[in-house]
DNA sequence: ACGACATATCTAATTGTGGTTATATGATTA
DNA sequence: TAATCATATAACCACAATTAGATATGTCGT
């Protein structure tokens, strides 16, 4: 019973439904995921492996670079409500924020000229300079889930 | 965000996945669902509402009794891969005890003659002292999820 | 008043998560 | 071949969230 229940834990879960969106129509690379969600590598990867092994997510290597998306023939039909769902979270204000970060972050690539962990890390570290600066900063320090 | 969450928290549990299967294509009491899962009647009212807030399950008063089934229109169409997942479930070794268990509940109930938490409260007592005398117990008693 | 159920509250145990560090792996490059 | 880089994986920790279990109480229909 616990082999299916990974499924629907795979989707419990607001960090990975934020990378299931950012990943639907598009494929991008670990390090750009990372750069949007502003956390570090190995938990990128970490939450990943748990979409992926929970059929939600293809991988493709490149180079040096892993590329995910969303498995098309999912989105094509047999999402049912799931699809909805995922087109209402789409529309959420976090959902928002999370594509206009993924312009900024391919803007910066293309500036730097450079798609690797360490640009990207410094795009990070720029961002939130910026957002502790003014009060926009949509995160309070001690709020979690 | 959280809103949305809500709904595949709701599938994210053992205890209500066998509640959905118990309540897809029947309709059952709460009574009947307590006995059938040997737990107690708050534990399966909380479990029932969480299901039927995130829009699983209708419900229905009948004279003393809530009756409790699957949203038909989710069964029709909709589902997408969860039924999937779900008609997979119903192939669970789990899935047949309780489907056995709701058939000694509901024959138990014809000798009665009662549909009532009392009687349904003796089964399940019953229930235990035979699964104890024997070492067929499918619970080890330390063992949760 | 009684019975069926809903809801609230507390406890204790378990699980899941983010964060971090270290390390393994596989591909590219020097 | 060695160094480097992107990613995966594993092992921690601290903390938040969820769960079962038990008990008390509220609500509503008979």
């Amino acid at each position: 019973m616990n082999e299916h229940l990974r499924v629907f834990r795979a989707l419990s879960d607001e960090t990975r439904l934020r990378i299931l969106l950012l990943v639907s129509g598009r494929e991008l690379c670990v390090c750009q995921i990372m750069a949007v969600l502003g956390t570090s590598q190995p938990l990128v990867s970490r939450n990943l492996n748990l979409l992926k092994a929970a059929g939600f997510l293809l991988s493709r290597r490149e180079k040096k670079l892993m590329f995910y998306k969303l498995r098309p023939d999912l989105e094509a039909h047999g999402l049912g409500f799931a699809g909805d769902i995922l087109k209402d979270l789409a529309r959420t204000e976090r959902a928002a924020e999370d594509r206009s970060c993924l312009q900024e972050c391919q803007e910066f690539q293309k500036t730097t000229g450079r798609c690797d962990m360490k640009s990207f890390r410094e795009f990070i570290r720029k961002k939130k300079k910026l957002s502790s600066g003014n009060g926009a900063g949509a995160e309070s320090p001690g709020a979690r889930r």
